[in-house]
DNA sequence: GTGAAAGCGCTAACAT
DNA sequence: ATGTTAGCGCTTTCAC
């Protein structure tokens, strides 16, 4: 049998007060008796049973993180700042999947509350005024990661990606390129309330370059979906210098139509994408991109939630982190 | 205030056990009180609170998942597959990561006992005879994924290593390749011991090939390592006529050297992995390799899991499931 | 078929 | 400084 706090109080000749005070360190006990419990502690191997904890303290040991896709590249690395710093606090993570879908959002909100987690890092697509509320109702530290974060009132952490975006589009210009198509790695909702797309136009107003509609495309964030929006370009013969995709996934399908139908990158397009997730140094040519820090988006989230559950002052609601743009082969 | 058995016992004028009993249908009811009961907690929205339940059933609706690198591309997909079943039996995921260190193995192996889990995907390099030991004295249903699980008299999941390289250096020496290298994703144990490595040397005897140690390289799992590999035999102008690297991103990795260094892959020289990451079919030339069913890896390992809490027969031990030689581009 | 009561392992008043 | 006790929310004997 495991042994309890019982067993404990009952091998050091002392109450199970006593033993609970040493091993949390609430309340002061006499050197003697404290060296007393704490050597039966580690003969014995006691641990607290967290369980038997969480139900009095209504409170738990995890974070809990909703994430849309688990098997998604980008989610790995976020889920490993989540951990590294849960980790030196004490934190495990309770993990959730969403498929993107509102409902299970919803469904995995309220068994967090119930799990009585100490804090949830969530992440969406959008994020929706009925998880918003979900959420704060249950009165737990919460950190969203999603575009439209700062439409509302909530602890959040992101990057600029309209600034981001037009930096990158800048960029291409002063290389020369005027006609610049972008890739949207989402169809979803509208493209003029994207962030990366308002970047992208706002950098051709701003040199003067008209927005050429034939060449702004939308799929999905599939490798296979910049594979055909390139494709259908090429057949129509409307090529651009230069495609930047919203997602590196799109911007190597992209280069891969390309390459296959005997179009040089970078020499006859050029191709850049978004994220840098791992393959983008990769390929060849390596992929120029926006580094988006998604580790320390994990790290600083966690960072925050364990911030509030100890009381300590946050600097701000939304942090926004530095991008880097990462200058490769497929541009030069 | 949530709302607990109490006071819906209470409203509905009941005893909390009757609620008890309709919640978890654990013994007969009368239908008319049970109406109510049921009525009660729709109106009220009463969730059982899944701690208090755990503390006294000594179990939870969880299962531990340890895994040495959350960021691994692989392991985002073995997750896939051990949320989609335990989602359709609605056990939840605890997620620990061990950055492959042993001790850490341990600390997670006695924490996720100490909540009760009610199961542990055990994913690691090698297994060891002390977490072995760890897991199977706390009588927790457990599944291992590991090189060496057939070493134990322990559940497991795994593919044949050995067939499926032996299976692909054959393809290579059918394609008339007989200086095929071998590059090894590890340096920790000796490389003698590796199934991926058996496979290779046994195709090579097979074919009356003599093994060459001069083109049997071992590095880590990165794909720099798998270029600086090739850059060495480049260097060393011992180019082969195959690379078979038992990682993807060493082939990638290796793919790049050559590239880098105007050897036409696969004219010159062809390349073959491991695993299929998504990033295979995307590089270009695009990678041949060996598919590991990953998702279902994981889906098998929790199917396995549950069938154990509830008690079913399983069929067997260790489960192989099937593999599939990717032919694409870098060997044709 | 239903309720009362014990107890899971722990924390935190409240006494002393 | 230490012990006694109530209680967290639930399941499960044990009576009736």
């Amino acid at each position: 049998m495991t042994v309890t706090i019982k067993d404990v109080a009952k091998m050091a000749g002392v109450s199970i007060s006593t033993v609970s005070r040493v091993i949390n360190n609430s309340k002061p006990v006499s050197s003697d008796i404290r060296d007393r419990v704490l050597k039966v502690i580690k003969e014995t191997g006691y641990v607290p049973n967290p369980v038997a904890r969480s139900l009095v303290m209504k409170k738990s040991q995890i974070i809990g993180v909703i994430v849309p896709d688990i098997s998604n590249l980008l989610i790995g690395e976020l889920l490993n700042g989540i951990e590294e710093i849960g980790r030196m606090y004490d934190y495990d993570i309770l993990l959730c999947n969403t498929y993107g879908e509102i409902e299970e959002e919803l469904k995995y909100i309220n068994l967090l509350k119930s799990k009585s987690v100490a804090g949830i890092v969530f992440v969406t697509g959008k994020i929706d005024e009925k998880t918003v509320n979900a959420i704060e109702e249950g009165n737990v530290p919460a950190v969203y990661i999603g575009k439209n974060a700062k439409d509302f009132d909530i602890y959040s952490v992101s990057i600029d990606h309209e600034k981001a975006s037009y930096e990158m589009t800048k960029y291409l210009i002063e290389k020369g390129n005027k006609k610049i198509a972008f890739f949207r790695a989402s169809i979803e909702d509208n493209i003029e309330d994207s962030e990366r797309y308002k970047g992208y136009k706002k950098a051709l107003e701003d040199s003067n370059i008209e927005l050429d509609k034939s060449i702004v495309l939308q799929g999905d964030e599939t490798s296979d979906s910049g594979y055909m929006l390139a494709k259908d370009l090429i057949e129509k013969e409307n090529i651009p210098e230069a495609v930047f995709a919203s997602s590196d996934e799109v911007a190597i399908g992209a280069m891969n139509a390309f390459i296959d139908n005997s179009i040089k990158v970078p020499e006859e397009v050029k191709i850049a994408g978004y994220d840098d997730i791992k393959i983008a140094s990769m390929v060849r040519p390596s992929l120029t991109t926006i580094k988006t820090p998604i580790y320390d988006i994990g790290a600083v989230s966690a960072r925050m939630i364990i911030k509030m559950i100890n009381k300590e002052q946050l600097d701000s609601k939304h942090i926004i982190l530095p991008y880097t743009l990462m200058n490769r082969q497929s541009t030069n």
